[in-house]
DNA sequence: GATCTTCATGACAATCATTCTCATTTAGAC
DNA sequence: GTCTAAATGAGAATGATTGTCATGAAGATC
């Protein structure tokens, strides 16, 4: 895996998108990102950023997650494997341990002779402050 | 919930479908759905697909799963909870229970003031035979 | 069985997130 | 400063899903 990466350039874009997303704690999507850019003067292409939070998200800087109705969305990502608890209308995050899901995970897939196992574990809710 | 409810008609079109997915435990997305029954010789139109397949789901006829790739996919369901281990390439589906993660879950929410909790968790992998 | 009301259907247009294309720009090496 | 490959931007293209609306057929009623 690790031999196959390459250094991206470091452009003006792509420090505008990071910034863009670290500055806010919640999940948010290539489009939410991209107005947020385009309301604060940035020229970024929509496109672009489609792109770079896509590459930021396969080199592990940020974690993604796939919202209810279908959408991608990003965010700064604590090291270490985690799960994520994600308001539904404010897009608020908590990260959750799920001790033991792991291995329990490994041995059912064993059981059945699956390999390669990948897993989407996701918990959405409403906020206390969205309530 | 059950108060809303209304049942739906019994059409041509409606059986056929129901058919076609029960014919085949993998997950199908309503477009591959739709194509089996063109093949078998079937009028149906590919709107009437998507929406019967989405009232099954919601009627709890139907379990829904989103793929890695975003589209949504069908599978008739086994009553119970329960979560899926799908392979990558045939769709093959494991059911799969996990213990304690309701009750983790609630935990969870429960310390930080969530409600409303819901949660997709299915887990991806390549079965034996398409390893 | 004929009639009527209402929901379901089918064909196709519309939507919308995401990806592609390609001409232009620019980061980083020399 | 030059050069070259990679990054960008604008807009077109894609593709799953949903909306529209005229037509058809379930099922209740007579």
């Amino acid at each position: 895996m690790t031999s196959t990466e390459r250094t991206p350039r470091n452009t003006r874009q792509r420090a505008e998108v990071r910034d863009a997303v670290a500055a806010n704690p919640a999940f948010a999507t290539s489009q939410t990102i991209h107005d947020r850019l385009r309301h604060e003067g940035s020229k970024v292409g929509l496109a672009t950023v489609y792109r770079t939070l896509q590459a930021m998200a396969a080199s592990g800087e940020l974690d993604t997650i796939r919202t209810p109705d279908g959408q991608i969305a990003y965010r700064t990502c604590t090291p270490g494997h985690h799960h994520h608890l994600v308001c539904r209308s404010c897009g608020r995050t908590v990260e959750i341990d799920l001790p033991g899901l792991e291995a329990t995970t490994r041995r059912i897939a064993g059981e059945y002779g699956f390999a390669e196992i990948d897993h989407e574990v996701e918990f959405f809710g409403t906020c206390s402050s969205c309530a």
